[in-house]
DNA sequence: ATCTCGTTTGCAGTATGTGGGAGACTCTCG
DNA sequence: CGAGAGTCTCCCACATACTGCAAACGAGAT
């Protein structure tokens, strides 16, 4: 048995575990056995350590387990750690509120976007939070500006087969090339269909204190709210405006602009 | 040795682990190791077990560890699973944008509120998020609406002595009896001042379908903001008529109105 | 470069988790 | 209303995997 170094079975086999929830649906004692391999008794108990500390509950009705709240409270205290959730959020609301339009942050994680946190305006409803879900960053316009930190080498290495996911997805990297260097060159990405029929976005990057881009900002909704091309110089420059205000926010200079469109400076909307 | 009953030990440690970093600040491993009491080696292990499910994360420049990306994922999937988040997201933002002041959801855990979600608007910013946390139920708004599902007799065990907070708290049972009645009558609580100097707010009942308090929904700010209680009346109405808007999305039937008070239907605002 | 502090690793002992099986329970179907 | 099937929990012996000590490692500072 290869004894994995210095990790604690039990513990690995806990967070598999709370990994059978991932899927949103409520589960039953033997589903989780099943889906992670471990036997009945085992992950009965393994549930009931974790219910013991609120990270499992079990509905009294049905007697399905489900993630529990304590969960919640350790993640509010991850993201109230988070420079760049700290530095977007009351940004990123007000924008949403203003335009009535979604307004997403986003990190980059390994080989995916990471949402930080999203808002929505009254013509892009939605229930669901996006916090803690990952996307493709080749397909939408939140990636695209996550991919403008790095080089095309660097990128090849990270997607090295970028997926379909319409037919208007970008999968190419000599596309991917152009469409990086225009994010670059004009300060925002633009996203229309390329993850889902009907959804479009447009997107700007965050800068930190030494001038990288740590995040981005996106402004999306159904196509017919957002409305590219039409109005996709107005949402380009509401999305920068709101994401140079959180990169500095975070320290970053704005005179040391990577783009120099034409935003003349702070002005009103 | 008190053989705790069918609990993993290991998966106790391993959240004892986690809590030490729900005061926010980024940990040390001998800092975990003395706040919850196990030697160095031990923490040691966990740690690096959590970070390798990346529940925890360690600066790379300070080497401390903070908090991972794994739990915000679950916790993702936690409140969207929340059928009063799922309700209430939409209309609590809507409110939010629409009024400029905070809007917060909440439902009740044990003896404390427990926020779901909290939306600012542009006059009551606010850069962190409340989602996990808890506070006192007889000194909130939200807190009161949810007192208001309690007969006193429950109340009063679950409340053995209510803490005073500021001067203005409410702490006698007596008090909260006229309190509750109110919150039953007008459809409404308010709170000014009793939790923190200088806040305000007003708060609404969420019931389910059955017609039992499940959460509740406050408009919250800076006192001059919230301004009672001069918008008391303006105020109220509006929290009610969003806390209906999610009562009915959960399958309440308003004509089973508890409250009564003057809201000629869901008209207009 | 040397010292100090914090962290990690190796190792032996054993406390602790594991899994099979039986009992208790609930819900379903007849 | 009763029988059945399925599920979950408890019990116990076994051995695995966790613990704690102590020493080595690495980083940062003087």
């Amino acid at each position: 048995m290869s004894v994995e170094q210095g990790t604690n079975q039990s513990v690995e086999r806990a967070a598999a575990v709370l990994g059978a929830f991932l899927d949103g649906k409520p589960q039953r004692v033997s589903d989780v056995a099943n889906s992670v391999g471990l036997g009945q008794s085992t992950t009965s108990r393994l549930l009931a350590t974790l219910e013991s500390i609120e990270y499992v509950e079990r509905d009294p009705v049905s007697n399905l387990y489900r993630l529990g709240p304590a969960l919640i409270t350790l993640a509010g205290v991850a993201v109230n750690q988070n420079p760049v959730h700290r530095a977007a959020r009351q940004v990123a609301q007000n924008l949403a509120a203003s335009l009535g339009l979604g307004v997403n942050v986003a990190v980059r994680s390994d080989d995916a976007l990471f949402y930080l946190c999203n808002f929505e305006g009254a013509k892009a409803p939605k229930s669901y939070v996006l916090m803690g879900r990952r996307n493709p960053l080749h397909a939408t316009g939140l990636g695209k500006c996550l991919l403008s930190a790095l080089d095309g080498e660097e990128r090849r290495a990270l997607l090295p087969e970028p997926k379909p996911f319409t037919s208007h997805t970008f999968c190419d990297h000599g596309e991917l090339d152009e469409i990086v260097a225009e994010v670059r060159r004009r300060g925002y990405a633009t996203e229309v269909e390329e993850l889902a029929l009907g959804r479009a976005c447009v997107a700007a990057p965050i800068f930190d204190h030494t001038g990288a881009v740590v995040a981005a900002l996106s402004v999306s909704g159904p196509l017919s709210a957002v409305d590219l091309p039409n109005r996709e110089t107005e949402l380009g420059r509401r999305a920068i405006e709101a994401a140079d205000e959180v990169s500095i926010a975070l320290g970053y200079d704005v005179s040391l602009a990577h783009h120099v469109v034409g935003v003349g400076g702070e002005g009103q909307a």
